[in-house]
DNA sequence: CTAATATATGCCTTGACACGTATATACTCT
DNA sequence: AGAGTATATACGTGTCAAGGCATATATTAG
C-alpha cells in the first residue's frame, strides 16, 4: 500500500475523497453521510493521510479532514502519457476512422504525434453505476 | 476486480500500459522488455483486456496488444472533480496568495495559469455553466 | 473527579489476487 | 504428421488488506 494507485483502488476511500471535495469534514460527518462504521472511516482516513491525500486539523475533539492536492497531481501526471494517445484516438474516431493500416512486426507507431489542439470537449465515458 | 482503479493498482499492469503507449506489442515482446514470466504477462493482459484497457489482434501465432482509450477517459473524468480543487490550490500558491479574495464567487474557479509540471493543456477545467 | 462525546487502534477472520509451475491450445513450417 | 514457436489457462500457495468488534485514547462539560 504505497502507491497512489493502490490508495484509490478502494471504493470507500474514493467515496471519502469525493465527499471532501466540497469541503472539509469531521470523521463523524463522513461516518453519517457515507453510512459506514466509524472504525472503517478512521482506518481509511489514516491510509489517506499517510498517502498524502488528506490532512487533518484538530477542532476540539473532532478532527477535520481536508484534501491535499499532491497525490492527485501525481495521478494526473501519470495519465499524461496516455492523454496524448487517447485524444488522438478520439480525434480519429471523430474523423470517421476509416484507416486501419495494418503493418506488421516490431516498431510501429500509433500516429499521435501532434497533440492536436482540439478542445477535447466533455468526457465521453460516463461514470458507471456501481453495479 | 471491476473498477478501472483496481486494474491500474497493479504495478506490472501499469508497466505494460506504459510500454504500450509507444506502439502495440506482442506478448513475447512485453515479456522480454519487462522481464516478466510469460504466464504473468498473459494473465495481466487478460485482465487489461477484459477491463477494456487493451485489445488484441491476431498476427499468426502472435497476439498484438494495443491500448484502448476509454478506461483512461474514465479515470480522467474521475480526476476532474478534484482538478478544480488542486488547480485552484496550485494557482494560489503560485500567485503567492496575495489577492485570493479578489473573486467573490463561492465556487473557486481556477485562473488557468501554468500547470504545475506538466503542460496539461487547457482541458483542465470544464467550461463553467453560463448561469 | 466522572460522564459523555469523538476518534483511533488492536486483533481476528476472510477473501481476493499475484505468482510459480506445469500444461493446454493455437498456429506455422517442412 | 510432427516439431517448433507463441500464447493461454489450471491449480496450489502465500500474502496482504478490508471489515467487524472491542477497546483505548483524547477532549470537553458538569
Amino acid at each position: 500500500m504505497e502507491s497512489v494507485f493502490e490508495i484509490i483502488a478502494e471504493p470507500n476511500r474514493r467515496a471519502i475523497l469525493s465527499l471532501l471535495v466540497s469541503s472539509q469534514q469531521s470523521v463523524g460527518e463522513i461516518e453519517r453521510r457515507l453510512r459506514m462504521p466509524q472504525p472503517t472511516v478512521s482506518k481509511h482516513l489514516r491510509v489517506l493521510r499517510e498517502a498524502g491525500f488528506v490532512e487533518s486539523a484538530v477542532d476540539a475533539q473532532r478532527r477535520l479532514y481536508r484534501l491535499k492536492p499532491e497525490p492527485f497531481e501525481e495521478l494526473d501526471s501519470w495519465l499524461d502519457q496516455f492523454r496524448r494517445f487517447w485524444s488522438a484516438h478520439v480525434d480519429a474516431l471523430e474523423r470517421h476512422l476509416d484507416r486501419m493500416d495494418h503493418d506488421r512486426m516490431d516498431e510501429q507507431q500509433h500516429g499521435s504525434s501532434t497533440p492536436t489542439k482540439k478542445k477535447t470537449k466533455e468526457k465521453t465515458t460516463r461514470p458507471k453505476p456501481r453495479t
